[in-house]
DNA sequence: TCAATAGTGTCTTTAAGACAATATGTG
DNA sequence: CACATATTGTCTTAAAGACACTATTGA
């Protein structure tokens, strides 16, 4: 049985529509990918019988060209053409650490009109995770300078207003990056209204000091995707190293969420999702702890 | 004090870099918003004692052009250079529905090479729910046939392979996509890899039925997102009309979820997210339930 | 010895699951 | 009155929070 050729209201069929068709009919933004690079590390500690605290960091690297040229931006670049955005991340994150077979995720797409003074660029962001003690020292690694700074956050304050819309309550964050050489900062209007059943939440820059583009709310939404997420997903084995000890796992959780957790029930929880070596964390002025690795039986459940 | 003006290494001021900045250096994809829009519906029922069954729609538009010509797709369009990706959907939004002031969630960005015969198009996908007793009907409202189609899915199967790589599960769902007049349906084939600690996850469309571009792997997406987000945030309401029984509600759960819930816990969990209001579902051949309303403070608690 | 962390036991609190029992209008 | 849903009560189970108690090391 022979099928009648489709065509369409000109008599085109789609092989001769496809022949004619002008791709610059519609104006074309600009398209890249920024890389929210995240690990956490240990400070250093005095006391001998401490743990040595943990940080979480962020990968930036230092814009050598306009606009915002010398401050600090997100590692990432333009999309090419025959690439998915999945893989000019993977690229752009090889390029960065080195590394592959890293958490990576899809985040969130910022397309406003004036993000990038040049020209029309729309971002797609991508968070990965990556275990510290993996990473190769970055020393003469590329041109850019890349460095990684110490992420935190702060709320300085709260507002709440009754409008005829609805309730619209704003939030003030302050981010503060810093560094061995640097200290960034910027602070994040988080604004959310309230009308009837419809909750919309925005963001917004209301001060950075050297943080490139629009790259501080990416940073600000990135986190607070990362406390979601570590809660009900097992993303913060990304973190990790091949093998750790519960209370090294416990402080990655708590870095993160900003608090402490109870010890008991931090254990009952990960339970499952581990498995006990016969090894042991030694030396540490206290009793040794045992290490665990990842079991990836946990994440074949189902 | 004043400062030296920053220049780059051509020795230009950014002022000069703009001036002279060639947008057309790198090649450009075209941007589109595609937009998932779901409500549920009211199925007809004989038996006037019980109530009437509810469905899952999403809204999807015939193709007057090619390619895909005569086949349907997700609403959406162009992003134009003046509108931000978000104004864009709510353009598209608008125009299908006449509605504004929706539950919109940008959901995620879809940037394969060849997913669009024409030329390079990276698309944003946009989730919006609406309560169909809002809605206007569609009759004349534009030249493109716009039209609610039933959502289901079903699992077909599922594989594990141990391979050197690591584990890797593969799961087949059916879409099906039903109509009065028509009948759509997709095969995707979901792909998780456990490699140590990672886990991959990827979807491929195997086999669709009259249903345009990738956009079969969207909607299978998209339904996953709104099953999860169901269960810990409150966009059910988005789908329920202003007065609305618990037994309503719970139907809503339902059938976004695939499953029964027992009406003891449902009632629990939502007693704090609605109001009582003195009013009676009545005339319905059985005990009359009582309406309620969404509860605004509940979102504005913490 | 003791500071500091590792690891366990158990009681309490909270949320969810299961299901029985009661309530009530309409044909 | 019987059907079908509405609504509440209560017992069970599971998870999380709180906290005390024991274990073990290195300087």
């Amino acid at each position: 049985m022979t099928q009648k050729p489709l065509v369409n209201k000109q008599g085109q069929t789609e092989e001769q529509y496809l022949r004619t068709y002008d791709a610059s009919q519609f104006e074309r933004p600009s398209v890249t990918v920024d890389m929210l690079v995240f690990t956490v590390m240990d400070e250093v500690e005095e006391n001998y019988r401490k743990l040595s605290p943990k940080s979480l960091k962020i990968l930036l690297v230092k814009r050598g060209e306009h606009p915002y040229l010398g401050q600090w931006a997100l590692p990432g670049g333009f999309v090419s053409p025959h690439e998915s955005l999945e893989e000019a991340a993977m690229r752009e994150l090889f390029t960065e650490t080195n590394l592959d077979n890293i958490y990576l995720e899809q985040l969130y797409t910022w397309g406003d009109v004036g993000r990038d003074p040049r020209t029309r660029v729309i971002s797609t962001s991508y968070m990965a995770l990556v275990d510290s003690s993996a990473l190769r020292l970055q020393a003469g690694d590329d041109a850019d300078e890349a460095e990684w700074f110490r992420l935190e956050d702060k709320w300085l304050k709260e507002t709440k207003t009754k409008t005829p819309d609805g309730t619209v309550t704003e939030k003030w964050v302050e981010l503060r990056l810093t560094n061995e050489r640097e200290e960034l900062s910027a602070t994040i209007k988080l604004t959310k209204t309230i009308s009837g059943k419809i909750v919309r939440e925005t963001r917004e820059i209301v001060e950075t000091n050297r943080i490139a583009f629009d790259h501080a709310k990416m940073i600000q939404y990135a986190l607070e995707r990362l406390r979601g997420k570590i809660e009900y997903t097992d993303i913060a084995f990304a973190l990790m190293p091949e093998l750790f000890t519960l209370g090294e796992l416990q402080q990655v959780y708590e870095v993160i969420l900003g608090k402490e957790l109870l010890a008991a029930a931090f254990r009952r929880k990960v339970a499952d999702k581990v498995l006990e070596t016969n090894r042991y964390r030694k030396h540490a002025g206290h009793r040794p702890s045992k290490y665990y690795r990842f079991n990836p039986e946990w994440m074949e459940r189902g």
